[in-house]
DNA sequence: CTTGAATATTAAACATTGTTTAATTATGCT
DNA sequence: AGCATAATTAAACAATGTTTAATATTCAAG
């Protein structure tokens, strides 16, 4: 075999992955494109296709990074807290905290969408299994008596609730900043929603 | 000035709008180019790019029918009731279902996205505001002694949440339909977060 | 009715995308 | 040392958005 630079397949895909993760930052998930990401690395597209199957892959393996870091940062902040409903709190916090401060990131990984056909790839819904199953987690802590059908209804309830402020937020189409900060927003919904949700639960 | 077959700029934008709406129910956004638009129309790109100023124009032409198509269905859904929390939960089921039966209009109109820099049309953002416009009296009708900026924070707190679960289910990313139907978490957000919310102005 | 100016329309080009191909180059093994 | 193997590249392909210069058509003036 014959490598240039000493260079693994898997440091070279590392590399490249680094390099997508850079473009996405500076530019967003639009400046993505084969070319750029194999100059960035000293290399020819030929040899990022070699490491990857095509772009998808690629983008997919620097959002899989992307939802590590933030799956750890949510970790925290559920470890941050030993009330039930302040643990979610912090939660939803973390999650516009996060998404603000790696916008570009965090839109990379829900705007990019596959090819249609394109089926997500395990080691990737996993990170968002895990991301699911913390939020569950903290659900169940606050009424650990309800079934499991129960409190994942919640989880999902809650925390599409939570994307859907983050989104409208980052995409700028909330633009209520001078009504209420989205921080606001969060408490608001997640107070409300598990106050009425628990309560409902105890009767 | 130069017509080959009798058609005023407008009726060439109205026809070019329905090729885009028709490529995009049959093969979703991504399907979409300038010269497939051109040739279902029976011209050419350039005379496209006389119509319309790039791509970008035309497919928000096409999503704010489509905008203007839901707005429609959600002025009627919430006509139905007359009571206020039902109304609301009409009002949620009549997105969700647009969101259903439209998927790909639906999803293009929240997929798409401007490249940066690009300011988003008066004629479009109106569509927007009548949407939210719409929430905030269905909240309004719930809790009509508390002042404009509660209500506002109420209607995009809840709207965002509702956004979110249907973002997630038509993305197939909530992949509950096992545990939950995406419409009972609907109806567990909306009654949820607006029972505990309307109560709180009461005490 | 013809001619000229204005403009709608097209064909062709450009740069950039993702992806594949054949050719080249470097490596490890016999 | 030389051969097989595999990494790497250069070049090509088709398709994208967008612009250009050329062509064709219409309208208005003479």
């Amino acid at each position: 075999m014959a490598r240039r630079n000493d260079h693994t397949r898997e440091e070279l895909q590392s590399m490249a992955i680094d390099a997508t993760r850079s473009i996405i930052a500076r530019e967003g998930i639009e400046g993505v494109s084969a070319r750029k990401v194999a100059q960035d690395i000293g290399y020819t597209v030929g040899t990022l296709y070699q490491a990857f199957e095509n772009i998808h892959d690629l983008v997919l393996h620097a959002n899989a990074f992307t939802l590590s870091e933030m799956l750890g940062e949510l970790e925290m902040a559920y470890m941050g807290s030993r009330d039930p409903l302040q643990r979610m709190v912090r939660l939803a916090d973390a999650y516009l905290q996060f998404a603000n401060s790696h916008q570009a990131q965090w839109a990379a990984v829900f705007r990019h969408s596959l090819p249609k056909g394109y089926v997500v790839p395990d080691w990737y819904q996993a990170r968002i299994d895990a991301l699911f199953a913390l939020v569950e987690n903290g659900v169940r802590g606050l009424a650990p008596k309800r079934n499991r059908q129960a409190i994942q209804g919640a989880a999902r309830t809650l925390w599409s609730g939570v994307h859907g402020i983050c989104i409208l937020h980052t995409g700028d189409k909330l633009y209520s900043d001078h009504i209420a900060s989205p921080r606001s927003l969060l408490h608001s919904l997640v107070k409300h929603y598990l106050h009425s949700w628990a309560s409902e639960g105890k009767r």
